[in-house]
DNA sequence: TCTTCTTATGGTAAGCTTACCACATGGGCA
DNA sequence: TGCCCATGTGGTAAGCTTACCATAAGAAGA
């Protein structure tokens, strides 16, 4: 006998009029309600919400697919998607991919089978997952651009922040500047490189950047900066493009013991939460981490309730450039 | 009519031949699974894994309840019971609390009303949360100690972790430490100060630590150490129960110009992750953040799964104390 | 007085899948 | 030949809640 059913029975009433007082709606008697309440009370019962889901096709879930929650900068987006998500009645399940195609469609059928109302989803590549394609679930996604679909997205803006952040270091008068980014096809990656290429481009320059792809890590920070000091001329500056890269590059430049910013300056796209940096020291674009999650869920929330689907949304929000320590004049010869 | 029906009649079949197919049991004849895989795959039909968790009261949904996803320590441990949910076929739900028995309490209903399986808590009081106790759901309590009650645990050992944290202090000579620590109804924040006072008491000293209680937090550590500055005399150490607090106390210490580990000695509790360490500095007690999310995860799928409840697992993990920079010799006089 | 509305309560079925039982066929074996 | 078993397929109901419709009494209005 179901539980609301027990409950109904202990309370001498319907079931449905226990479900009236648990969800406060139609008409029930004072009396009635007293006396349901009770019943409520001392069976401790906490309704299933399996029973509605299954009718309504509602779960109040949305799932959450990013590469992978120990970046800080994916952390903070998680904690900003679950802060809205949880403002309008939701829950969020967390996937990391990491990076694998596979672990990526993985999630997304499984959790189509739990039926989550929505899919906030850092791709993997850069097409649709197929699974999304395939069906007509609200999905948003997130940090990175799509080709050839309309689909609605929310991301930093890269390009600007890398020309910005280049500017910067054109402006001081590096002019050898080796970049080293992620994979080719992520946009993010890609984008950076391109804002990169419009500094020197508008300075008027004829130099280009030096460009290493490889990936969001640590590792290719390493390896890269490595080789980049091996370089002849040798850059001035190197420009992470993200926080991983970022440390990465610093570790190879301390073990070969080049100081930052007399030897070399740094900078990187995406900051270390302020919580977690002992000494800020990095020049850097930092991306609204919280805000993006944050948006990128109200947007699928919107969808969600009303799938009118006017249209595509692609929300790009600005990033700002942080000058710290990490750069400097470059010395001279 | 229902998706499995629809696929059903396409195919020619019964929705009960379909299921057949699509979870591999029973018998189906080579030429009806053909057909009945064709139909799937026209009509890319995903199973409802609502139907099935109704009747089996499984949803294979783990609830992981934490204070804040955002500090590094949590995060590594989410991604941990994430890894070890994952590779025994369930998903997660994140809930953050801040540590606000009301929001923990609110998730824990909500949660119960999705039917997860089983709930993994950083509980926000030192009390096993009422909506846990009355219920007979599975959980396990991480990282905390609970009060009167016998209950599946994960945590860090902070004694002994303190202990030898303070025992190195006093090895290079220190004897005025202040500690700065969290708030005092959470077991770790007390233990900690315990294994400190033990490393006094073992050493045969008089003297004692200086405690301060407060949160979690890096303006904790900010605010207690502009107060342990003015003490006479003045700590020559300081003893962080957290790693946000270890930053704020790095704060403030940088702010009064205060060389570490030259003037002040500094150790910490919870070291933040290689990855995001441009330069790891702190001398610190590692807890295994990881291991802990997946001990604790696999305790509770055990729990699930054999619900015969002999008796209550208690499980306490070894800290590993790791001296860098921020601890040397005081200075003299 | 009759109709209509408000208040109060309950029965039925739907939503999706699968456990359980039932049925049917054909082959193997005694 | 008769029985049993393996193979193959389907009907029914359960699991939990609530939308929808139905019923009923009393009050208000015509």
């Amino acid at each position: 006998m179901s539980a609301i059913h027990e409950v109904a029975k202990r309370a001498g009433v319907a079931p449905i009029t226990v479900s009236r007082v648990v969800n406060n709606n139609g008409y029930v008697s004072k009396e009635t309600r007293r006396r349901v309440e009770a019943a409520i009370e001392e069976m401790n019962y906490i309704p299933n919400a399996l029973g509605p889901s299954l009718r309504s096709k509602r779960t109040q879930t949305l799932a959450l697919v990013l590469s992978d929650i120990t970046n800080p900068f994916w952390t903070t987006v998680a904690r900003g998607v679950e802060d809205a998500a949880n403002l309008r009645g939701h829950h969020i399940i967390i996937g990391n991919t990491d990076e694998s195609i596979e672990k990526q469609d993985d999630y997304l059928v499984f959790l189509s089978k739990k039926q989550v109302d929505g899919f906030l989803v850092v791709p993997a590549s850069s097409y649709v997952p197929k699974t999304l394609a395939k069906r007509r679930v609200p999905f948003v996604i997130l940090d990175r651009k799509i080709r050839d679909a309309q689909v609605d997205s929310v991301r930093g803006d890269s390009i600007s922040g890398a020309y910005r952040l280049t500017k910067h270091l054109l402006d001081l008068g590096h002019r050898h500047i080796s970049i080293i980014t992620g994979r080719q096809d992520h946009s993010t990656a890609y984008d950076r490189v391109q804002g990169a290429v419009q500094a020197f481009e508008q300075a008027g320059l004829h130099e280009r950047p030096q460009v290493n792809w490889g990936e969001y890590d640590q590792e290719t920070g390493y390896r890269f900066t490595k080789q980049v000091l091996e370089l002849t001329p040798r850059p001035t500056a190197i420009f992470a493009a993200n926080n991983f890269i970022g440390i990465g590059v610093m570790h190879a430049l301390r073990e070969s013991k080049i100081l930052v910013p007399q030897a070399m300056s740094v900078v990187a796209f995406d900051d270390l939460p302020a919580p977690i940096m002992v000494d800020p020291f990095f020049t850097v674009a930092v991306q609204p981490a919280y805000e993006m999650g944050k948006q990128a869920t109200n947007l699928l929330l919107d969808r969600i309730n009303d799938n009118g689907s006017e249209g595509y949304q692609e929300i790009v929000l600005p990033v700002e450039i942080i000058v710290r320590n990490s750069t400097a004049v470059p010395a001279k010869p």
